[in-house]
DNA sequence: ACAAAAGTGTTAAGCGTACACCCATGT
DNA sequence: ACATGGGTGTACGCTTAACACTTTTGT
């Protein structure tokens, strides 16, 4: 039944935290499952946590959200905090919300101690992205230790995410196979087949046939040949090929009709 | 930044509330879309919300979750509260958050009204469930006003509630794409080809070809036919086919290796 | 006999998959 | 010349979609 209601918050009973003159609602946050690829690996931004200068471990970029803000916003503000980009297609695609995933009690502690807040309960909504790596990025300090690690040798994580990535990467493929702009918002505005290839292959985990991925190419209508060719290869070199975003919009038109 | 945590509820400073001797978390809430299949339409179960004998709208089955549950109990609570229902699948298929859904004047009044509480924020959980529809399952007197009705003649609703049921109705759709099981844990045991296919095609909202459906259905491999044939009907009495679990798992157990 | 719904088969088009060789470029 | 990666076509099997008539049963 919905009809217990949540009490206002603002009669200052709660220990809310004031930060850029904006208050916290301090039981729901956001965790953002930020993926790349970085020297041929699909990788996911994680932050490192150290106390007395010893690594205890790492976790996913995540803040809890604010009074006056939506979900997705606080999953764009997360992104840009942690890696300087906005205008990146942010999907939200679980929430984990069982009251024993903050109890690991290494966690608690170590969490406690670098909050100085006691940690109780926190229902948290997940979000994914495919983000260009930019150079520089890690302009807030509070992310000067933000690494891109491979998704498949992860580190030790803060209580559940590594169950968070997971299930990310399990749902990255869903969403690439039901739109897949988001590889091309990715992608260099100008990409060789090999790189979309490439693309495709780390996403998916799997080899695709390079005369048959050629072929789809071809097929998806939206992908078209520029003049421009690569240069300085040792090797024959590969054309460029640009996303257009008409074709595409008036192709998908269809499917979203429904 | 998810450095900033819950401070515990247990110091009393919150007005959680008692209810069969557990605490209610107050900020969080899980709303169910119940959908099912009444008079050849797809349904969405809803609670009418009255106030002096008026009826002021509908509203999801739903619930601010307790302390010490998890959001899908919470989620298997509301669905046995307000069906009577147990051990049917439930998807968590989206969370909204929006701080402007519970803010629609009229809604926070009545809602204050009837629960006597001040309505704050809440972020809710949503998920989806196809049930069997049973006789007397309204015994909860909490649900004495719920109704199935269809999902394309929805009346007045509860804050983003229709937006849910439309979030939800795209969601079962792909749900059925995944786990088909779910269709036949909806069905009875022994069913008519005409009951599956009518099933489809009120989930997905289109006509499926009869001979191409029977096709199809054979494919699948799961689904055995019986013996049993319809009887009584005033024209050629259909077969009754049934649910093979084991050749369903067998099959199944492939696509989640991934 | 008739009304009403059940059940059945073929064809064509599109899509995925498997597979091997020549091409262009820099060293 | 050679090493390196780029680029191309065909054939087969599977899946999907379109389409019309006969069968069974109760009245």
């Amino acid at each position: 039944m919905c009809l217990y209601l949540c009490p206002s918050l603002e009669d200052g009973t709660m220990k809310t935290q004031k930060i850029n003159t904006e208050i916290l609602y301090p039981h729901v946050s956001v965790d953002c499952v930020l993926l790349s690829i970085v020297d041929d690996k699909l990788c996911v931004l994680l932050a490192e946590l150290t106390r007395e200068n010893d690594v205890k471990g790492f976790k996913l970029p995540g803040s809890l959200i604010y009074e006056t803000e939506d979900l997705d916003q606080a999953a764009s503000r997360i992104l840009k905090e942690s890696t300087g980009l906005t205008r990146i297609p942010l999907k939200q695609f679980k929430s984990f919300g069982d009251p024993a995933r903050t109890t690991n009690k290494d966690d608690v502690h170590w969490l406690e101690n670098a909050s100085k807040l006691k940690v109780g309960r926190i229902v948290t909504v997940a979000y994914l992205a495919l983000c260009k790596v930019r150079k520089r990025q890690n302009t807030n300090e509070k992310y000067n230790t933000a690494h891109w690690m491979p998704v498949d040798e992860l580190p030790r994580l803060l209580f559940d995410h590594e169950h968070i990535i997971k299930a990310a990467v399990q749902e990255i493929r869903r969403w690439v196979d039901r739109e897949p702009k988001i590889v091309f918002d990715y992608l260099p505005a100008k990409f060789t087949a090999t790189e979309l290839r490439r693309t495709y292959e780390l996403i998916y985990n799997k080899k695709f046939d390079v005369r048959n991925f050629h072929k789809k190419m071809n097929s998806f209508g939206y992908i078209v040949a520029t003049d421009e060719m690569e240069e300085g290869v040792p090797h024959r070199s590969a054309r460029f090929y640009s996303f257009d975003k008409v074709k595409y919009k008036k192709i998908y038109a269809k499917l979203s009709n429904n």
